[in-house]
DNA sequence: AACTATTAATAAAT
DNA sequence: TATTTATTAATAGTT
């Protein structure tokens, strides 16, 4: 029998992959590899990593050691009894920034309303008409979008600052409603520390504990709707 | 001459490092690769990550595609102004449609640094780092670096704000800033436009607009507090 | 999902 | 810390 002469690796350019199910492969292939690398890391130098990936169809997988939420608690700055006292305001600076950008997008968001009405207005009353008529119905829509989006605006930013002020103030941990484990999360499953298992255990790569796509849960592309009771 | 035979790479197993010196090298080169694989991740597959990584002297390192605080908030399930105002048809799909160019123009950027970075590494290597732009401690960036990244930070701000206008005069509903979470609110099955758009634009990486690539920058949520000494 | 020819990552030495 | 070298490890293309 002929032996398959595969071309084996063949040398690529990092850019994005067009083929769909070419990119999917590579997603599936690199994601493994780059939850390794990371317990790798742990295991050999003692580090805690929290890995989050989003698919591009959404889907989410992470990776942590111990686990996701605690490490990303600590960088967040959550009040964490495990947290040495040194990372107090390392973290402190993190959280501000998370709140800081929520925020940034919130006042944005704001002024990009505002220009919309302003072009409304100036519109409708240009020549004592609306606009032309195809127009006017559009940004009239358009209009009515916008006001619910800065009312749900409003409300993102009210439990936004709902759920800091709890967390600085409960130093508890994140959600207790069960969203990290929850999706395509890998922590026992690569966790390195698992009794009896040092490096015989990665390799392998246990496909059962690395589902490709079940339904994830608090995520916002794979909810069809926004706002879930679990959500802050 | 006698030559220097190294030993090469030798196979080691995956356990804890001892000695000190040496896992903070393997830390280092691990880190950076972990880093590196996962933009290759994000470029190659257009996938959202964040790595938020502890020394065990419990310094902390992060990478983020399009920034770590996007990718957290959405898995823990930040309410999505997007997904809250998915009945609102045409403003979502206009909206998805901005953001994902906007998305598209970043990845661009993210491309472009990997670009400069093979340019950079054949050539110069002299003085600056040769590490990541997007690691490196706060306190190891000079005066001229943070003012040559405030400087890149208003450049992006101004194309974005371009970029902007310029698809609001598309027609564009809602002209999406950039900074909002998940456009893809209408679920992959029914979205015609590539899911794993998203979020913030700014933030992420001017590096591109960076001269050659000198000094490396840090992501804009790296630039934590340094604190004295540290070990890693 | 399994197979390999290659490229890429990196342990050790400097 | 950076560079070089010799190897191992990861993976692109194929089946």
């Amino acid at each position: 029998m002929v032996r398959k002469p595969s071309m084996g690796r063949q040398k690529i350019e990092i850019k994005k992959i067009e083929n769909e199910d070419s990119r999917q492969v590579c997603f599936s292939k690199r994601r493994a590899g780059l939850f390794k690398k990371a317990s790798e890391l742990c295991i050999l130098c003692g580090a805690e990593i929290a890995i989050i990936v989003f698919s591009p169809a959404g889907k989410a997988f992470s990776f942590g050691h111990p686990c996701v939420d605690s490490v990303v608690n600590r960088f967040l700055g959550t009040p964490n009894p495990t947290t040495a006292l040194m990372d107090v305001s390392y973290s402190s600076f993190h959280r501000a920034a998370a709140v800081q950008e929520l925020n940034r997008q919130h006042t944005e968001l704001l002024q990009q309303v505002e220009e919309e009405k302003k072009k409304g207005d100036s519109l409708k009353r240009k020549d004592g008409r609306p606009g032309f008529w195809w127009e006017a119905p559009v940004e009239d829509m358009e209009l009515q979008d916008l006001e619910k989006y800065k009312a749900c605006m409003e409300e993102l930013r009210k439990k936004v600052a709902n759920r800091v002020d709890y967390l600085m103030m409960a130093g508890m941990t994140f959600p207790a409603t069960g969203h990290f484990g929850g999706v395509n999360s890998v922590g026992a499953a690569f966790d390195p520390f698992m009794p009896g298992s040092s490096d015989s255990l990665l390799p392998p790569l246990p496909p059962a504990l690395l589902p490709p796509l079940p339904p994830a849960l608090p995520h916002p592309v794979d909810q069809s709707i926004g706002f879930g009771p679990h959500l802050f």
